[in-house]
DNA sequence: CGGGGCGGTCCCACTGAGTGGGACACACCC
DNA sequence: GGGTGTGTCCCACTCAGTGGGACCGCCCCG
């Protein structure tokens, strides 16, 4: 309890990643000193810490600040999960690719968001979710389809933080439907102008482990048309999880 | 000077990323007790590491041993190398994928290896690169087409390292060619029963930022018919980046 | 069923790795 | 010249990290 402010890391390895995190979010322009303020951790200390990492490739300096290295994305590139779901997801997503030729997502629960772990381009222009983005829980179609079938409370919980009581209320009864009818849909509560719909993964367990959506521009996407095609897409990935297990 | 084998690692950053990276090279299964043997750091202290990157997300604990997190593959999306050069290389994949229908990949330099960036599947099965993976420098078309135009001497002589004299003068000649014709070639040097034709991505100081590469079935792929089309999206790539700077 | 091998976690007294305040160097702009 | 913004380096102090070893749970085997 030195600093009264927030959570001061001490450990060595907080700090590394608090600065590892730091230099992710901030796209592009991170200087050692404004990551020393938006750390905490004292300028001499960033330095010497950004110095060693810049060392070994894991971050890299250019002329405008210190940005994520070659060696975090080698190591990113092993990850397990993604590359787990990529194997088995590669046919089907050709599949639904081809049957709607619009942006397509699969992602993962991380905390309260989605972690979009693969994404497609379709029409979408800008596009609004790449592989390796979060986007939130409660207002997305792939967080409502794996929201629908957690069983975790504590997860539940903290996505329904800030939400008053009535929104709480139309929220359950939306993943009442979720689970029915195994479809979520987004309707430009995230992205202004773009629609999702998506279907969740399940393991053998029933417990979420992913979900694929498809999204498309508002004016122009026929939601309901995609909901079979979503639905039978996330049940062919369910299955053939099931079988890389073996 | 504690131990007299190899370098132990003593500072905590060290170790962590020795842990990371042991992870990342064992593919699936390594333990706890592995990783203390592998990376000559005790096991309790092992433990305790691996512990607070898995509470953290940046490991992960499965049935059989610690592999790579959710939170290293969120970083290594935002690396920002491999994100200006896919931004930049999208549309000229695109392009010589529709003339060529085979396995291509743009990679970079990363000591003596290259480190493939993007990867769009072809005919080629099984995959030989996928994003995320390394291929030796001295023997692959994309490394060679980089090495002709590199002037740090030390990675040439630390490339070069492990050749007899007569290897070294034929690579010297062959990347005389390479500096010639914009063009390299590996004739099966890499992964039998495949040829790669790769060219370098230059930039605004004609400095080597990248390669691209067409690889394909030795029975049946034209290396001739490929040469020009490789060469030209280098040049595409290398004018695409020169702008995105400005 | 007891014993031995193996994997992992935890405890806690000790100590040197990491710290960080401050001096310093450089670059830029009044 | 002085001011303001960087980033690096130094080195005496000290507490975070260490690691040997105890301990626990699991599986296999005689």
């Amino acid at each position: 309890m030195r600093s009264a402010l927030r959570d001061e890391p001490v450990s060595v390895l907080d700090r590394i990643l608090a600065i590892l995190e730091t230099v992710r979010e901030s796209h592009g322009s991170t200087t050692i000193t404004g990551l020393a303020l938006s750390t905490g951790i004292p300028k001499s200390t960033v330095s010497r810490l950004v110095g060693d990492l810049v060392r070994q490739h894991y971050l890299m300096r250019t002329e405008d600040g210190v940005v994520i290295g070659l060696r975090l994305f080698e190591l990113g590139a092993r990850a397990s999960t993604p590359r787990r779901l990529s194997v088995a997801a590669l046919p089907v997503l050709v599949e639904l690719f081809n049957a709607t030729g619009e942006h397509l997502n699969v992602a993962v629960q991380e905390g309260r968001d989605m972690l979009s772990v693969i994404s497609v381009r379709g029409r979408l222009r800008p596009v609004p979710s790449r592989a390796g983005v979060r986007v939130p829980s409660v207002t997305t179609a792939l967080g409502k389809a794996v929201l629908a079938f957690t069983d975790d409370e504590s997860v539940l919980c903290s996505v329904m933080t800030g939400l008053d009581p009535h929104q709480r209320r139309v929220l359950e009864r939306e993943l009442a439907m979720v689970r029915a009818e195994s479809v979520a849909i987004d309707r430009c509560e995230t992205f202004a102008g773009v629609v999702g719909v998506a279907s969740p993964v399940l393991s053998p367990e029933r417990l979420p482990v992913a979900a694929i959506s498809v999204a498309g521009p508002v004016t122009d996407m026929d939601a309901n048309r995609m909901m079979p095609l979503v639905r039978h897409a996330a049940l062919a990935l369910t299955h053939r999880l099931a079988l890389q297990v073996a």
